[in-house]
DNA sequence: TATTGTTATACTCTATAACTATA
DNA sequence: TATAGTTATAGAGTATAACAATA
């Protein structure tokens, strides 16, 4: 059969993964403003959470982000006495990023509008469809295409 | 047993839509780069291409974005001869935007970055798995939690 | 008054690249 | 030279809100 020289947006996952993720980051930014944090701070916050006192370079990694973009969310994070920059022994170039009380008290509540955002969003879908687009995307990260250079 | 105060992000589905979906629009973002065009204006122009002449409106709601939104897109790829405006008859305060031969002519070389890039990303699962998925994000999007007014 | 579209403004997010201080 | 982190710059993407023209 004759085939119309392009897919439609529709046909890709790109297209559906962008538009959902627009919408559910834009709906928890406006629930996390009230607490005075963006997204992206509470992505390293909550991080900083689990993994105690970690490098940069590390939550960069971590989180797929550039050293410069973590390097800008911790500052805005720090200035806010949400986390705090520590020495590390040995290496004088490096340092550590760690939660503070604060950051970590808030961390709960915002945990709550995290979990609410999701409830509203992907509350009607099995837990088990859940866990299953959960995995996919895990392992996407995992496979790295991220570092594929395109030859063109 | 006991519950942590907070579940982890790797727990929500939008942490990684949102990880996933960054990334992938990155990439395809440098694809696009090399003929001028940025992914928000892509989506526009290949709607543009299946629509034929519609309302600025239109657009905004198919595609989940603001009037304000379409109009910057609108005016960008006006300014690239890739869409025209056109007045409609009948409401003079509307008008429609259409595609020209240069946009239309561009959009196949276009869709097979897209495709490219989907195949990097997405290409090593299942067409089953890969249309489940787009069904899901599609039937979120269909159920229009996007307009749920937190009442917080 | 309500609606269509535009414009002005403002932010977030993120990258790239240059730079600083070690190693 | 290479690495860790920061800073400077830039631009995409998008919203909200004020506005103009028309209905």
């Amino acid at each position: 059969m004759a085939k119309d020289a392009a897919n439609g947006l529709e046909a890709h996952l790109g297209y559906w993964l962008r538009y959902v993720s627009n919408h559910v980051s834009h709906a928890f930014a406006a629930k996390l403003a009230g607490r005075g944090v963006t997204v992206a701070e509470w992505v390293v916050l909550r991080q900083l959470y689990d993994d105690g006192a970690v490098a940069p370079s590390y939550l960069a990694d971590r989180l797929g982000m550039t050293r410069g973009a973590i390097s800008k969310l911790a500052e805005r994070l720090a200035l806010k006495s949400l986390i705090a920059r520590k020495d590390s022994r040995g290496d004088r170039r490096s340092h550590l990023l760690e939660i503070t009380n604060a950051g970590r008290a808030l961390v709960p509540e915002l945990a709550a509008l995290a979990d609410r955002n999701e409830e509203e969003f992907f509350g009607h879908l099995s837990p088990r469809a859940r866990k299953e687009i959960a995995d996919i995307m895990m392992e996407i990260v995992r496979r790295g295409a991220f570092r594929s250079v395109p030859v063109d």
